[in-house]
DNA sequence: TCCGTATATTCGAATCTACGAATGCTATCA
DNA sequence: TGATAGCATTCGTAGATTCGAATATACGGA
C-alpha cells in the first residue's frame, strides 16, 4: 500500500464507527429509525428506556454522523444519516443468528446421544 | 414482537460483537486474514506491532469466534471463522470513504469562493 | 534433554464508557 | 408572561478496555 498512514487512518475511523455500534441501545434505536424518522418521545416508548439515557445515545451517535437531527416544532425528529449502516448491521445479526442455530442443532445431537 | 426478552438478548450479542470489531489493529487483522490462514508471525510482520499485542487481539477474537486458531507445526495459523465479517467491514468502511469524500468536496467549493 | 523459536498469559496503570440523578434549555400555549 | 412538554447536558462513579512489560508455555531440532 502506498500510504500506510491514510489506511491505518481510515481503520482508526472504522474503529471509531463500530465502536458507536457497540451498544444494544444504540442498535435498537438504529432499527427503528431504520422504519423512518421519528420523534425522540417515540423512541422512548418504544424502547421503554429512560429519556436522559436515549438522549445521550442519540448524542453520541449524532456527533459521529450516524444520525441526524431536526426540529419538528416542539419535538426533534432523528433519522439515518446513511442507511447502508443497516445493511451492515443485518449482516452481523444474521452471522449471530446462524451460530445460535448451529450451536442449537449441536446441542440437539448431544441430548439425542 | 413476540418475544422482546429474545431481541435483546440478540441486540446484547450484536453489540458485543461491534465491540470487537471496535478497533484499528483487530480491523487489519481481519483483513490480513481475509487473503487466507495467516501464522502469527506473519501478522506481527504486516501490522509492525508487538507479538503481545498480536496475540492479545487474536485472543479477543477468538474467544468471541470471530477467528480460529489452528496449530500447524510450531505455528499457530488464524483464519476467519465467517468471512461475511468483512463485507460488514467493507460497508462501513465505504461508508467512511463515501463521508470523507463529501467533505473534500464542500471543502473544495469553499475553498474556491 | 536442552535450546531456540513461536505464541500466550498475567499484571498494573492509564484511559474510556455507560448510567442515574439532577438540572438546563427551548418552543408552544394559556 | 408563566407554565408545561420535549429534549439536552453535566457530573460523579462503577466497570470495561488497551497497552507495555514481564513471564510462561509449547513444540521441533540438535
Amino acid at each position: 500500500m502506498i500510504d500506510l498512514e491514510r489506511k491505518r487512518e481510515l481503520y482508526r475511523l472504522q474503529a471509531e464507527l463500530c465502536q458507536t455500534l457497540a451498544d444494544p441501545t444504540r442498535l435498537e434505536l438504529l432499527e427503528l429509525l431504520g422504519e423512518g424518522p421519528r420523534p425522540v418521545k417515540e423512541l422512548v416508548r418504544a424502547t421503554g428506556q429512560r429519556q436522559a439515557k436515549i438522549s445521550q445515545h442519540l448524542a453520541v451517535m449524532r456527533q459521529r454522523g450516524i444520525v441526524v437531527a431536526e426540529r419538528v416544532g416542539t419535538e426533534m425528529h432523528y433519522s439515518l444519516a446513511d442507511p447502508r449502516i443497516l445493511d451492515a448491521c443485518h449482516i452481523t445479526r444474521q452471522m449471530l443468528i446462524d451460530r445460535l442455530r448451529r450451536q442449537h442443532a449441536l446441542a440437539e445431537v448431544v441430548r439425542g446421544e
